[in-house]
DNA sequence: TATATTCTTGACTAAATCTATCAGGAATAT
DNA sequence: ATATTCCTGATAGATTTAGTCAAGAATATA
């Protein structure tokens, strides 16, 4: 499992482009979102390279132009722009493929496989606008409750 | 954020200690558990050696020497295991001390702590017991139950 | 006591990955 | 035309990972 800088910057950047779409600018670019959220803009140019091929950002060129997001903030989600960036997110040895011990699943295989799970469940249910709302997921809210209820 | 072949390793090791003790087996040798759980012995000895510093294993020197749990497997689990060879589990950039941004809290600050929670709430209250019963964990279960509900 | 066994410690290394940087090109607004 | 901005691919240093290796210390057993 990997979750690297270059994870954690695509996150905040796009997170600043729903800010900025919530205060009506339309498209930004590199350089501006670079300097608001500290991310050397080189590295961030990369960065929103694969979110526009993921189709989580529409870019155009020349004057003007820049980056936006591609669907309404509660649309996207922040496990895909994770999974844009990131080499993988798989806890399992084997890629989930069952073969971690000569062949076969290791002992540790379903409890990895369940590890995803709930990473992914976490990850997949938060959308921009549950973050930037500050809006805690409701799930991650009730969860919480059970646990401290047993 | 760090999940490394290191941390699998240990993890996979340590529920192999434990299904000895099961079998009534006390000490059980580095290379034993290294080949019946395809882990390259060398490294299996530095990994045990953090996981004895961490007093998650026992270990005594000489013939029949070896490792074994220092605690029931109920009272082990999976997140200390991690802790004790993982350099670090955090997914914050900052370490937790808000300073992501310019000395400040990055817009993505609160979100990384609230994966964090998520993260060690499930490693946390999974023991080794738990696992090689294969029973799920209750409160991922509920959880489970939960999302499927809205 | 001698010996084989097993852990203990620390140094070392090759390969992979991360974290960028940079240059040149393509599209677009004015 | 021209300045602007994205687009693409190459490159590279630093760090981390994933091990290996050697020498030493403790212990059981004959």
């Amino acid at each position: 499992m990997n979750l690297t800088t270059k994870g954690k910057y695509a996150v905040t950047a796009v997170l600043d482009l729903a800010i900025q779409e919530q205060a009506d600018v339309s498209y930004s670019k590199i350089s501006e979102v670079a300097q608001r959220q500290s991310i050397p803009a080189p590295y961030l140019e990369q960065i929103f390279s694969s979110l526009r091929k993921a189709e989580i950002l529409t870019a155009t060129r020349g004057p003007k132009g820049g980056f936006k997001l591609s669907r309404p903030k509660d649309k996207i989600m922040i496990g895909e722009i994770i999974n844009a960036v990131e080499r993988n997110m798989d806890a399992t040895q084997c890629s989930g493929e069952g073969i971690c011990n000569d062949g076969s699943k290791c002992i540790a295989h379903n409890f990895w496989m369940d590890f995803n799970d709930n990473v992914n469940e976490f990850l997949m249910t938060k959308s921009l606008d549950d973050v930037i709302s500050q809006r805690r997921g409701s799930v991650q809210l009730k969860n919480e409750v059970l646990i401290a209820t047993g």
